[in-house]
Order: structure tokens, then C-alpha cells, then sequence
DNA sequence: AAATTGTACAACCGCCACACC
DNA sequence: GGGTGTGGCGGTTGTACAATT
């Protein structure tokens, strides 16, 4: 017999957040960190299932999420790791920090997946060329990448182990009680952010909204740089009942604060003690020996794990 | 200017893995 | 070892907005 549902469908509210939910949220996380969210409807008084909270903080709300406008780098990164992984977007998002597996996945569908059927051939060199465009070859092409992937997978695997105490250093000061469980989370906590689009007029929301909204959480965020974004007058903000606000557009539309530097170094692996993959992929400038990666034999792949 | 079509992305749904009892 | 609850993940849908006719 299938299991009930997480919540009850009678008296769950569905479609988009509103800005007071988010700030009840982001408010119950502050003082309870993110976990347990089985208990966080009934304690924020939100009249949503537990699901949809975690949900609404792990992509939208937690701090360090970049949103929009994907680079050059980010989208070979993803196309590789496609290549590599699969649909595994969760663990393509553990290696393209700042983005989560919902936004990188829908990425992927709306621009990638288009650009692949259209240019199959010279998307990102000769590993996926070799593919496509011999048949002969596909096969053990795939096998190979197959392979490869299992490799990489265990390799990742024991990286991650490997790393299990230094993620206790991660910047996640808000919550020091509470480890962070999701993959995603195993990644750096960047307060930058980015509003989906600067002309929307969506509430695309960030947690930079959040974050000005609530003076608090820049305060309890000790590594938090104070930039002058920092000092909009939250009493200027009029919410409205519907997210598409004229105080929202403005929000959105207000200068984007600074990364903190010093989150972003904490956070960031550990190059000395990365793989040569790890090092090609969290290394922009090392772009092209990832593409050697992928053009190694088998032989030579394995011969670097 | 209005209607239609296309695009982007936030959110939901259902399944699965794991932990706990 | 089996049952149950919870969190996590990937696929899919719904909807707002943009572009085109």
C-alpha cells in the first residue's frame, strides 16, 4: 500500500510564497535552524506541509544562492557533468556552488538540453563529438563514460568523506546546532545573491530579500559584510498581499550586495587536497584540462584516481 | 491593441533510501 | 527483520511574463 501523502491535502496552502511566509520561515530557521521540518508548519503557523518548507528554503531561501544568469564556465560545467552523471542534479549542484539542483536541472531543460539538440556536434569538444557523431564508436563511447562515471563516482564518494570534518567549519553560524544534511548544503554558504531578473517583477525573492528584511540575520551572521544595501530602511518596504508588489519590484531591483570573502574562503574545498577532476571543475582556469579528462583513455583516467 | 504562442522557472508530486523503533 | 516516518531527489506541471503575429 502507497504511503499517505506528507500533509493532508485539506487546509495545506499550494502555489507561490508570499513574502510574509518567507520571513516567517527564514525567522523560524534563525532561531531553530534548518532540520526537523516536520515540526516547522506547526510551530511558524504556515500552512504548509513540511515538504514545501524545506523545499522553499533549500532552493530560494538559505543563504549563498545565486540565481540567473548562468556563465560560460557554469553551463560547460553542467554539460559535462551531465555527460558524466547523468540527470543526477543533485550531484551536478554539489560541484557548481551557489546554484541548487532545482535551478540547474531547469536550466538544463529550458536552455542546454535545446542547445545540445541543436548544435550535437561542437557543444564543448571532442568528448561528446565522438559520441554523437560516430555511431560506431558510440557504444563503447558510452561504456567508457559509463565506466568512468563509476569512477568518478567513488572517487567523489571518498572526497566526500574524506572532507566530512572540515564541512563542520562551513559558515552555517545561524544554525550551529544543526548539521546541514542536504548535498546541496555540503556546499558554501555564499550570501550572494542575485534577483532572478532585474526588470521582473516577480517576488523571485532571494535571501538577500530575506536578509534585508530581516535585520537580524545579517546580525547573527557574524562573517556578514555590511555593504550599502545593507542600509535600506526596511520600513520603506510596503508588502503586499500578492508577491508582484511595487515594494518587491523595488527590492528586487535594489543594488545586489557583495559576496563575503570571507565565507567564500572558508567555504570553498580545500584545492590542495582535491583530485585533479575536483581541481578542474572548481577551477575555471583549468577549464581545458577537464576536457583532457574526458579525451584521457580509460587507462589514463583511472591512472589519476 | 488584442490574441496567440513561446519561454522560464517556481512549486508540486511521487518514489526511494535511510534511520529509527 | 519488518514497519513506519522523514528527508532527499528527479520528473513534471502550472503560471507569469515576453515575444510574436
Amino acid at each position: 500500500m502507497g504511503r499517505p501523502p506528507c500533509c493532508d491535502k485539506i487546509g495545506v496552502k499550494k502555489g507561490p510564497w508570499t513574502p510574509e511566509e518567507d520571513i516567517t520561515l527564514v525567522t523560524y530557521i534563525q532561531e531553530h535552524g534548518p532540520g526537523n521540518w516536520r515540526f516547522v508548519p506547526t510551530n511558524t503557523g504556515l500552512s504548509r506541509c513540511s515538504k514545501s518548507c524545506r523545499l522553499r528554503w533549500t532552493n530560494y531561501l538559505r543563504p549563498g544562492i545565486k540565481r540567473g544568469n548562468f556563465t560560460d564556465q557554469e553551463e560547460r560545467k553542467i554539460v559535462h557533468l551531465q555527460e558524466l552523471l547523468g540527470n543526477r542534479w543533485a550531484a551536478i549542484a554539489s560541484y557548481l556552488p551557489q546554484r541548487t539542483d532545482n535551478d540547474i536541472k531547469n536550466y538544463w531543460n529550458t536552455h542546454l538540453k535545446k542547445k545540445l539538440i541543436d548544435f550535437p556536434t561542437n557543444q564543448d569538444g571532442a568528448s561528446t563529438s565522438s559520441s554523437s557523431s560516430d555511431a560506431t564508436t558510440g557504444a563503447k563511447g558510452q561504456w567508457e563514460r559509463k565506466l568512468r562515471t563509476n569512477v568518478f563516482m567513488a572517487k567523489q564518494a571518498l572526497t566526500d568523506a574524506l572532507s566530512l570534518d572540515k564541512k563542520s567549519t562551513t559558515s552555517w553560524q545561524h544554525a550551529p546546532h544543526i548539521t546541514p544534511t542536504a548535498p546541496i548544503n555540503h556546499q558554501p554558504e555564499l550570501p550572494l545573491m542575485q534577483p532572478r531578473s532585474l526588470n521582473t517583477t516577480n517576488y523571485a525573492l532571494s535571501a538577500e530579500n530575506i536578509a534585508r528584511m530581516l535585520p537580524n540575520w545579517e546580525k547573527n551572521s557574524s562573517k556578514s559584510p555590511q555593504t550599502s544595501s545593507d542600509s535600506i530602511n526596511t520600513s520603506n518596504l510596503q508588502f503586499q498581499s500578492h508577491p508582484t508588489s511595487e515594494g518587491l519590484k523595488n527590492y528586487n531591483n535594489s543594488e545586489v550586495s557583495e559576496t563575503t570573502s570571507l565565507l567564500q574562503d572558508e567555504s570553498k574545498p580545500d584545492m590542495e587536497s582535491l583530485g585533479f577532476l575536483e581541481k578542474c571543475l572548481f577551477d575555471d582556469t583549468v577549464a581545458e584540462g577537464y576536457d583532457r579528462f574526458m579525451n584521457m583513455s580509460l587507462e589514463e583516467a583511472d591512472a589519476l584516481f
